[in-house]
DNA sequence: GTCTATAAACCGATAGAC
DNA sequence: GTCTATCGGTTTATAGAC
């Protein structure tokens, strides 16, 4: 997508994306960065100009390449499905994939907390993000919501949008009070599979509140 | 609640928590606080040891005193309560509460922030916050979900605690982009009246799905 | 393009006068 | 308790050799 990350623009990218995800724009330091990379200390302003200006980098980064699998197809596949059963199955298996593709088995979920961060706090690139990022995946989402129940509003789907992202958006921000009330060192895969359950259940339940034509399947 | 906190002290309290919320402990600086609270910059050190103590005592600050009128009183109620519709009533009405007092129509909502960061933000005393403001307040939260819902389990009763916490939290965290995807200037009160009854409609459809005895009251 | 060296500013914290 | 002055450390950013 972006050619003009060679070897040294591209790892300083990939390792300020973990370092601004875990301690912010203000709390990671050029030194840090450059260490990480393998790189000199004036490798961030000779290639960027400036540290504000590799944030911005890392997020376009994040945002054109690691996604998870588009929510456009299954907005599609849901237009064309007729039958309850398999329109359930369709929507728990999105539930499922959307909140599992946060969670990867292994590899790092820096991304997702870099994008949360970037929610939370200001930054020099939010506009863009919102308008690049978040603004068409949201449409799908609102298209995916409105395909499974007809009847919504448009704010209403825009209101569910929210909802099935703020659960999501929870268990990555609040990770860390999250474990500690917990006693937990991490979330195991039992955890998570419970909390995704959880989840699909509430969007079954609000979903079929609103008019949707689905039954959570059996497990 | 905390006498201790004379004249200088308490405006320095008071500065730094704006400055906190928005900027997080690192990217805040002594000077900044010093400045605001019209004290020296030697101030924070000699009153608070250290910048992390100050951090601290602003957190403590918010906790015993700014919170919302206590969930405990909101389940002692419902344990009381067989009528369905004063069930249904009384549900309705904490979760309005709960949700505007958030949103004070005038006033600082910083208090809300500066939790929500800590939650993010690794901060020195995160596990003291959890067991004295967390532990304590969610462990309320799940008790009037099960008088109003006897049938859940503990677990259960604790990720729907997530999920009313989710919603929340959403809406204050991701402020920023939310208003930039609405292209809004500020959170107006029709849309928190909106946002506030789609919130109420999960969490009933939530509580139904689990066996609660509770219908939405007509608004 | 990569490195060293360093400038210029800022930070938290402290010593000591008042 | 408040203030000034300052120390020691770190930061971003840059100048210049290679």
């Amino acid at each position: 997508m972006n050619p003009s990350l060679d070897g040294t623009k591209l790892a300083l990218v990939e390792a300020a994306g973990p370092l601004f995800a875990e301690h912010g724009l203000e709390g990671t330091s050029i030194r840090a960065i450059a260490e990480r990379a393998k790189a000199n200390v004036a490798a961030v302003n000779y290639h960027f100009g400036s540290k504000e200006n590799l944030y911005t980098e890392v997020l376009r980064h994040v945002a054109t390449r690691v996604m998870r699998r588009p929510v456009g197809e299954y907005r599609a596949e849901a237009e064309g499905t007729r039958s309850r059963r398999d329109l359930s199955q369709l929507v728990a298996e999105f539930i499922s994939d959307w909140f599992h593709s946060y969670f990867p088995p292994e590899g790092p979920v820096w991304h997702a907390r870099l994008m949360m961060r970037t929610l939370l706090e200001p930054s020099p690139s939010l506009q863009q993000i919102v308008d690049q990022v978040f603004r068409p995946e949201h449409s799908e989402l609102e298209g995916l919501l409105r395909a499974v129940c007809p009847g919504m509003t448009e704010e209403q789907a825009r209101f569910c949008a929210f909802t099935l992202s703020a659960q999501i958006t929870f268990f990555i921000m609040a990770k860390a009070p999250i474990l500690l009330f917990l006693r937990m060192r991490d979330y195991d895969p039992a955890f998570l599979d419970s909390a995704c359950g959880h989840v699909t259940r509430v969007v079954f339940a609000m979903l079929r509140d609103y008019g949707a034509p689905i039954t959570l399947p059996a497990t």
